[in-house]
DNA sequence: AGGGTTTTCCAAAGCGCTTTTATTTTTGCC
DNA sequence: GGCAAAAATAAAAGCGCTTTGGAAAACCCT
């Protein structure tokens, strides 16, 4: 059933069925209901992409994962940010679009998607520091916005964020207000942005309390279990050993308190951890009391988010860019306590 | 630039060019050098969109991933599924669109896509017992393979799923083998076709070896950290508790674990674990010696091969229905021990 | 050289929709 | 009742590509 089909049937030119369909006010009230239910009966659906070709329009959104060659892995965080993106896609009728780029042939990639012509719109993941991905959209002129920001680019484009730097600065507080000075960092891999932020936030809170930054209680990896547990083992075992971790993920914090345990410690009593806590669905922290002190903030409310900045910028360029700080909760949970003395 | 412009630009009717890009035979090699040369420095690509409404074909699969109301997980298992599709995808010049369907309309949305015409054909997630949805898309003529299979559906269908009740036979024989008689089942959700056949593994098991089903042993729910934490806390304090757990993923394992450490038992010693592992690229399974007993298989391998099978059937559908079944490696990790006596 | 093939290229139609422009019908008013 | 204006509908062009049905050019025989 197309169109034309449908107008021959309601004995209507495939104009006026097309304005009765798309809310067009040249047609009269009662030839529109006519057509309505003739549509509805007749279970006609406009094909998207005769549809997308006349209108210059996709009613897609792209969502571009860098795939690196080195880290295989797959961001657990991304099902969530999608959950979320996807319902707001589902409300305005858009598609989502998932598009895995390996991060050597990126450049072409983004041209690929534009000229392709299926999306209106991009979400960029992952960015990383001076992301030259943010000045190639501007420039080919796909409307996008980054889940993230990038230090050191200095065009104006539209974000979404997390205050990671804030957020980790006030968790480092946290345990140096427990009195601990020795504090690990596990940090994922600092060439993200994110985990750049982190880290400053991280070394502020230090600073500001006249604590030395010490390197050897630093990492920066894929936030994975194994990492949250080797790297814990190995400072562990030292004589001078870290009394608190902050962690990136509570995946890597489930590692380190998998060290903890094997180590014959106590968590909170003999070592405290704090984590960040992307509110994953599959990973809650707990129920009324939660597992881990954390930094809490939704990544999937993040996408739902995100999706909706672009969209609205889509539909209304000039008003953009836009950009969006979200502030992460602390949550106090059962993985602190004060520093053993 | 589009064809047009690209043909005039090199005094060639659009037909040649289009020709010689695609392939075709009848263009003399010396223009179509001509035209993929002028193609490449003028940077042109086809429109998708016209493509698709001139082929009829989409260039593009869909994934569907059923959004239930009641559960608002996503399956962490999905990002490693969708990577390997991915990669797939990308070979192929294939785009990948996700859909996510709250399962009331989900009929609706089927018709939807098939309507809409963005996708050649789609893969169906999470199938329940007695799944409509493969009557209602065999029906609708969308090519699909299912990731799993439903229970008590007799039409040929497509599919590519691990051998879930050999998997759970063997690790439950495995460990009464090691002299465990009460071993509780942490399965995920039983109208999940997954869940359903894991149970059916694990029974045949204990009534394999005259071990008589204990319900209050058994439970089901979605596969959450703090549900294997709860279940586990639960057991473990009654008289006669599991020696041991057979756990439907790691995440549930590892609430199992702490509810374990928390009751003041050791792993392996004092109580058993096994579980299934989709080899998720954030949770590895420990390095050399794995964590956890486990029963292997890939969910990003899997995804691979689903998107490969999907894109062989469209291209020959008179070559389907194919089927897959994928067997679990079982791999001896440090969670399981002889039982204590 | 001339007729038949084969090769190479092209004009035009068509995919299913929107939108511009044109035409017909209805309405409002004196 | 008649005319202009407004409302309703239609015809046709166009979005960027593929593909059908020819036509022109090149090649191969005898």
């Amino acid at each position: 059933m197309n169109l034309k089909q449908l107008s021959e049937h309601l004995n209507l030119s495939q104009t006026t069925v097309s304005r009765a369909l798309n809310g067009y006010p040249e047609v009269s009230e009662s030839t529109r209901t006519r057509v309505l239910k003739a549509a509805q009966d007749l279970n006609y659906r406009p094909n998207l992409r005769a549809k997308g070709l006349a209108t210059g329009r996709a009613l897609a959104i792209g969502h571009v994962i860098p795939v690196s060659n080195q880290h295989e892995m797959v961001n657990p965080v991304f099902g969530d940010f999608i959950a979320g993106a996807g319902e707001s896609y589902a409300r305005a009728g858009y598609d989502m679009m998932l598009k895995l780029v390996p991060d050597r042939d990126e450049t072409r990639a983004y041209e690929d998607i534009r000229a392709r012509g299926t999306v209106d719109g991009i979400i960029v993941h992952g960015p990383v520091i001076n992301d030259e991905r943010i000045a190639l959209l501007s420039r080919i002129g796909l409307p996008f916005v980054v889940h993230g920001r990038s230090t050191d680019v200095n065009l104006p484009y539209s974000w979404i964020d997390v205050n990671n730097r804030g957020a980790f600065e006030r968790g480092t507080q946290f345990l140096i207000e427990l009195g601990h000075k020795r504090i690990a960092l596990l940090n994922g891999l600092e060439h993200m942005d994110f985990a750049f932020r982190r880290r400053k936030g991280y070394e502020t809170a230090l600073r500001n309390h006249g604590i030395s930054i010490d390197t050897s209680l630093m990492r920066s990896e894929e936030m994975t279990e194994i990492y949250g547990y080797r790297a814990a083992k190995e400072m562990l075992a030292r004589s001078q050993k870290p009394t608190a971790f902050v962690c990136s993920s509570i995946i890597t914090a489930i590692g380190v308190r998998r060290a903890i345990h094997e180590a014959g410690l106590v968590l909170a009593r003999d070592v405290s951890i704090i984590t960040h806590d992307d509110a994953l669905s599959y990973l809650e922290n707990g129920d009324d009391v939660p597992i881990f002190t954390a930094l809490r903030s939704s990544v999937r409310y993040a996408g739902s988010e995100a999706a909706d900045m672009l969209l609205s910028l889509i539909a209304l360029p000039q008003k953009g860019p836009k950009t969006r700080l979200l502030e992460a909760d602390l949550i106090i949970g059962r993985s602190t306590g004060p520093a053993a003395t």
